[in-house]
DNA sequence: TCTCATT
């Protein structure tokens, strides 16, 4: 689906990030780069036509049968199809090229595959380019193989517990009685040393589970505290997982961070400040590989002060399918890129006005205090009292009620405490004045995890429920 | 201790 089709779906959390960073680099490079009169402005214009061309090429002439799809990494993400198509036709004529794109953004992700023609070509260009080559403002040679296969996941192995001291051949070496070694990486830092683990792809499965069986804790090496680890690599699927894991541990630090009591002052400024937005959209979403590495330091110190009565606004932001606030179009505006986000779960929350959103909070934010402060339970009619279990252990009344106040008037909020220890017992009740908030709030908090555990969010039992008649 | 990217 491209980004610009008309039935776009409301972007997630995770690609609004994206957008929002690339547009603020974009707006850099621009910036930096005008006297470089590069084309980058248009690129996404020029996509959709450019693709058409290509197909269009595909119906009439045909590659050779035993030509190779190449990937190619390391590929600035200003360079377009047009762009890579010059370059690659110096070495042989091209039948195909797609640059690797956010779906949502349409932005480059740095890569693209190349179909020569001849398989002749497919190797000249990788022996031209691969490892010699580096594109402006790119770090690292041009990375150009033939690309994945689909079970290519499932013949790699990654190797923990490695001597920093071995290398590629070591590794090699170690391997190459199991199998065919397609590949071979040691990871590396920035300075060049082995950071103590590496991925091995074999030629087929039944290599990489015979390695496997041999070498996985068969010895510790030099300098490690456990023994050697073998196992096949993470898939795409397992990464995102602990990306999104990563997401909530952070959101997750900042609501157990030290500094919870705030005034309600303090969000606002937060988000009308755009570098301190900048690195709070870093910290909730595990960081990113575009960023620059400095403005990462120390974003969950930043985090901290927000303290808890954002959770719902960080529930929202981190959760696509609930998005109660619209921090998105705030920040939008404030670094001037133009987004329009139309999920107001509650009538005037849509609003794009920063002081209608900062009075909210406030306003959220002393409610949930009064309502903190009316201490008892208060039963609301059936249908509108929430059982919430799974709580953080530090999850106070008034937290309670500010996490669940943005979704309607919240009549009682109550954080069962044990009598024993006076520690939470990590369940409670809200109770709201009607039965549709009650629902709203199920939908987007139900499940919402927070490090390990995930907030259960249900419908309390009315109080007959119980009774079988 | 999972690479910078794999439609």
């Amino acid at each position: 689906m491209s980004f610009n089709e008309g039935k776009m779906l409301p972007p997630s959390f995770e690609d609004f990030v994206t957008d929002y960073v690339l547009a603020s680099l974009a707006m850099n490079n621009n910036n930096n780069s005008s006297t470089n009169n590069n084309n980058s402005n248009s690129n996404n214009n020029n996509l959709l036509s450019s693709s058409q061309q290509n197909n269009a090429k595909i119906e009439q002439e045909q590659p050779d049968s035993d030509t190779i799809k190449m990937f190619v990494g390391q590929v600035p993400r200003s360079m377009d199809e047009n762009d890579l198509r010059r370059m690659f036709e110096e070495y042989g004529r091209v039948h195909s090229i797609n640059v690797l794109r956010d779906k949502t953004t349409g932005a480059s992700k740095g890569c693209c595959f190349v179909t020569f023609f001849t398989r002749k070509a497919a190797l000249q260009a990788q022996d031209a380019l691969h490892n010699v080559k580096t594109l402006n403002g790119m770090h690292h040679p041009i990375q150009m193989k033939p690309a994945d296969s689909e079970n290519r996941n499932e013949r790699k192995l990654f190797v923990g517990m490695l001597s920093k001291k071995l290398c590629e051949n070591d590794v090699r070496t170690l391997f190459s009685g199991y199998g065919t070694i397609e590949e071979c990486t040691v990871l590396r830092d920035t300075a060049g040393n082995s950071k103590g683990c590496a991925f091995v792809t074999f030629a087929s499965k039944q290599s990489a589970l015979s390695a496997i069986k041999a070498l996985h804790q068969s010895q510790t090496m030099e300098g490690c505290s456990a023994p050697l680890v073998v196992k096949f690599a993470d898939t795409q699927k397992e990464k995102e997982l602990k990306r999104q894991q990563q997401i909530q541990a952070n959101v997750w630090n900042a609501l157990a961070a030290p500094q919870l009591q705030t005034s309600p002052q303090q969000f606002s400024p937060v988000l009308s400040n755009d570098a301190t937005s900048l690195q709070l959209l870093q910290a909730m979403s595990g960081g990113s590989a575009l960023l620059p590495q400095q403005l990462l330091t120390g974003a969950e110190n930043l985090l901290a002060p927000l303290g808890v009565q954002n959770l719902v606004t960080l529930a929202a932001m981190s959760q696509p399918t609930a998005a109660p606030l619209c921090v998105a179009n705030l920040l939008g505006k404030g670094a001037g890129v133009e987004r329009t986000l139309t999920t107001g779960l509650q009538t005037g929350m849509s609003t794009s006005d920063l002081s209608t959103y900062g009075s909210l909070i406030t306003n959220a934010t002393l409610n949930a205090a009064a309502i903190a402060a009316a201490g008892k339970q208060i039963e609301g009619p059936d249908g509108c009292n929430l059982f919430i279990y799974h709580l953080p252990q530090e999850f106070t009344d008034t937290d309670l009620a500010s996490t669940f106040l943005p979704f309607g008037p919240v009549i009682s909020a109550k954080v069962f405490i044990d009598k024993q220890t006076n520690l939470s017992k990590c369940f409670g009740f809200v109770s709201f004045d009607n039965a549709t908030s009650a629902q709203q709030a199920i939908a987007a908090m139900n499940g919402f995890q927070i490090g390990t555990k995930r907030l259960k969010v249900q419908l309390k039992r009315a109080k007959d429920a119980s009774k079988p008649y």
